[in-house]
DNA sequence: CGATGTGAAGTATTTCACAGCT
DNA sequence: AGCTGTGAAATACTTCACATCG
């Protein structure tokens, strides 16, 4: 009944999810396969198939509800409650983040800050305490929290890695320039901004030089 | 002779090239395909494939020279000069990305800084002035600055978006939750920390009940 | 021998195209 | 008439497996 479902989705529907936010802010009413294909860059059939994997959300001849397949996606996705993040690391990427406002809908909220630095424990992040790391297992086995985001340096990435999945996280978004061993089970999502733009020059390099070496 | 590469390796290409600065770093002179892979969470063929998409670099029974590729594949990556950019919103994310200092060994450099918030004009970011997004245009077009990075909410970033390409950009780090609507031949990435928290929560999510909806 | 480079085989994902509902 | 949901076809990507080289 339930085919397999292609890693690829976990990636789009989070931005359907976006763009319908977007159109229900806007008072739109009723959206089409097509035209929310063609807002993301993407081709309608891959969009009916990605829903139906979930479900059966529109009306043939009419499109998509925007208004109920919203809270049908966050069901889909587990955003439909809060997700309590712990924040490791509190260097200018963890300041950044601990401000950001775009945690949607309070989704996700960070409910502890974790750094090394001497110097940094005890000041103010937003409205928490920065937290000696040494005491990251105890506190976030205390708290229960199941996410973290790893914004530390390079050499220190593993080990805290480590001690998260030892105090019971279960899904680690990671912005360190390394690839986390972690066991089965425990789900990672890497952002590296320095990958990403050497992505955008090897792009940009190949719309130049397609044929080349 | 050149099959068409696939998308995913310019996903890949700088993983090996972190992988491999690391290993030089270590002083390891030679890696093979098969634990280049394992450090990597990837398969030894996909890695040697990856490789000699762009040529041949490992020597049978030895491995790949750590030190030798390590310039190829910046070459390749297009990252063996440096790229200048315009950071584009000076808010919390914007911050940071002026103070970051991973970006590689100096292949990227922030050379503008602009944003649209008079409070913000006129104050400093690093080494650099932070300028009115109304002179983008002519700031970039003159310092012919080829990428950008766009740290913007998302109601003012397809406006920004559209400027930088007027002003003569052709790659986008698009850190703002929309999807840009550029022409062909301007490359975008996209990083939404909501959607990456998102997909996090959706894997957990999957992790724990894989069958039901 | 151990490890590469690579056709061929195997999967996974996307796109087509159309029956059927509104 | 318009648009969904979905098998079937097409394409893209990954993995296998092996001839070949150092």
């Amino acid at each position: 009944m339930k085919p397999t479902i292609p890693k690829t989705v976990a990636h789009r529907l989070p931005l359907y999810l976006r763009r319908l936010e977007s159109l229900d802010a806007d008072g739109v009413e009723t959206v089409s396969s097509h035209d929310l294909a063609r807002s993301l860059g993407l081709k309608d059939a891959q969009v009916r198939k990605d829903l139906a994997y979930f479900g059966t959300f529109g009306r043939p001849g009419v499109g998509y509800p925007v208004r109920e397949l919203i809270p049908k996606l966050r069901a889909i996705l587990g955003t439909d409650r809060t997700w309590r993040l712990a924040l490791v690391g509190f260097g200018n990427l963890g300041h950044a983040l601990v401000s950001y406002r775009g945690f949607r809908r309070k989704a996700f909220k960070i409910e502890a800050v974790f750094d090394a630095d001497l110097a940094k424990i005890g000041h103010r992040a937003g409205d928490l305490v920065v937290q000696d790391i040494a005491d990251l297992v105890t506190q976030v086995r205390r708290l229960q929290i199941p996410l973290a985001i790893l914004a530390l340096p390079a050499e220190a990435a593993q080990a805290a890695a480590d001690e998260l999945v030892r105090a019971g996280v279960v899904g680690i978004l990671n912005f360190a320039p390394v690839t986390l061993d972690v066991p089965a089970g425990v789900a990672v999502i890497n952002v590296d901004l320095t990958v990403c733009l050497e992505e955008l020059a090897f792009h940009v390099r190949m719309a130049r030089a397609p044929a080349s070496g």
